[in-house]
DNA sequence: TTGAAAGCGCTAACAG
DNA sequence: CTGTTAGCGCTTTCAA
């Protein structure tokens, strides 16, 4: 079956007796045409279905109204918050998304960035898996005029471009010290990847609290090589292995705290009860689980939406300036902390 | 900052001295053309590094090379191993795809299909929110010559059109039987939505079990009225307010059965010995929660792989027949199930 | 205010 | 085997 015959401009133009270019120009804003003549246009359209040809739009212009969106990965559904923050703001204005996956590996991202330079996107809003990675393709594509914003997991590098992220630092203290105020005094540190900027600043807040109330401990501290529940058990089972002594965790990342609160519970730990677990990130995966996770909840669609803002900007605009906006999170406390005595 | 200039054929065939439509033959495959002019045109097209204009080729073509992607819900993994599926088979083939998603609400389901529509994609992959809705707008879609392709959640209705599914009856029955095997008598069916296929399909695998041993009781049936944890939680609530004993419960899918095994946890029974939990999905999900939900897991990936085939079938021969696949899966034991006397 | 004509980059008859 | 030409659907000078 074929498909329908889509009607074009020239139907209408022979229909109305009247040039294609006017009948284009009843289609686009402050065009020097009679009212009349657009309002008449205009309901011919409507009669007939018409819809401007994409296509050939695309074609005309140059742009592909697809915006590439990379995120790292897809297993929470961290990223598809963001999305739906990008997609508010960016369908209205006509614009589609083309979503890639890195699946936290450098070489996939590559490919990702790749294959949507190869697609023609307008613009590429990204959130990276290593912050010192393929920066070189990033420039490139920058200095040959593509867009690209970051937003939470942002290259370290002093890349010109517009960026959004939230106060890593500041949150990571402010949840240490609920820990703190809960009266645990071990508090453990799952540090993310050191190939994350974020892993740093979070420490950064969590040293910051520890030291302040002389609970720092450097061994305390234990480094997920990867975003893994199986990392995040891991990590615990060293420092139980290790024999060393902790009442609370503070994990980078919810994956991370998951794997930990997940073996510790299969060990026959009360929590919070002999351990307090917390974590960083904000997606509903948090309260999913038993206990329900007590976590820094990131603003993840508004991120989405400022990046978004920031993108269309940008495309509008190629000489503007590069900001980066940082968001406010929000502590949510659940039960992973909150000792209720039995 | 201005895009680079790209490159275009007919700058090729000014450098090399021949036609355009030379140089373009030298891009397809089975021209007319002499082996050696193909060889100066590839090796000019690498020196200029020319790519074709893929916007030009889809306003030739009159098609986007884009497929639409349509799932239920993103809350749980679920879909995103479909979409890796798809991906793996429609990226060589250089389509795109645009993936929207339905939160599990028709109307937002019939926005979905009306914007990828209106983007005039190749053809629409779709897993529905409810099996009796939006069928006219498919309907129209289908005989306007866009190919659809659905999987999993599919229309209840007999639409003409290829689908992959999985065994829902038969695995329902085997995961249940599963349950009897370790001893539960008094075993729960969380039924999904009415308005999905698939819940009718596992209540008759449940069913044809729980008569066969003679341990069917209408009273252990319980409806939940849409996929939420929320519903789970709610189901056994009910059936414990109501005083109804039970000791295993079969969920229609991960997100019940996480509601259901939440609320059990909290109220301080064990699990697998009081009461077993097992459900229906497969995702990455089931294995991020402790104890470890026992599961059928369907083959996400291979039938994001079958449905993506079956659409580049059909987008290249729309009158090819309508194929149904209907895919096995696997049974997944795990602590949700496999009690260990302490 | 409207129309004629060119052209975005590419392909596909058709002719040579 | 190669070139000429027209045209996909639309916008945009330029002229009228």
């Amino acid at each position: 079956m074929k498909k329908n015959k889509k009607i074009t401009i020239k139907d209408l133009s022979k229909y109305l007796s009247l040039s294609t270019s006017t009948v284009s120009r009843a289609f686009s804003e402050n065009q020097n045409i009679n009212p009349n003549t657009k309002k008449r246009i205009l309901e011919a359209a409507e009669k007939f279905d018409y819809k401007p040809n994409r296509l050939a739009l695309n074609l005309k212009s140059g742009q592909t109204k697809n915006i590439g969106v990379i995120v790292p990965e897809m297993v929470t559904p961290y990223a598809i918050s963001v999305i739906r923050g990008i997609e508010n703001i960016v369908y209205p204005k006509d614009y589609q998304i083309i979503i890639k996956v890195s699946d936290e590996d450098k070489d996939k991202e590559r490919d990702n960035i790749l294959f949507l330079e190869n697609l023609k996107v307008d613009a590429l809003i990204v959130s990276t898996t290593n912050e010192a990675e393929n920066i070189d393709l990033y420039q490139k594509l920058i200095s040959n005029g593509t867009p690209i914003i970051f937003y939470d997991r942002i290259p370290n590098i002093k890349l010109e471009v517009p960026k959004v992220i939230v106060k890593d630092a500041i949150y990571s203290s402010l949840m240490v010290e609920h820990l703190v105020s809960i009266g645990k005094k071990k508090i453990v540190h799952i540090l993310g990847p050191d190939t994350i900027r974020n892993a740093k600043e979070r420490e950064i807040g969590y040293d910051r609290i520890l030291k302040k109330h002389q609970l720092y401990d450097k061994k305390l501290k234990v480094k997920a090589k990867q975003l893994s529940i199986f990392e995040g058990k891991k990590a615990i089972e060293e420092l139980i292995d290790k024999n060393i002594q902790f009442d609370a965790i503070f994990a980078f990342s919810d994956i991370l705290a998951i794997g930990a609160m997940n073996f510790l519970l299969e060990k026959g730990y009360k929590i919070p009860k002999d351990v307090a677990v917390a974590s960083f990130s904000g997606t509903i995966l948090s309260s999913m689980l038993h206990p329900q996770l007590t976590t820094v909840e990131s603003p993840l669609e508004e991120m989405g939406e400022k990046a978004a803002l920031l993108t269309l900007e940008k495309i509008e605009n190629p000489t503007i300036e590069n900001k980066t906006i940082v968001l406010d999170s929000n502590l949510a406390y659940r039960s992973s902390t909150n000792h209720i005595e039995e």
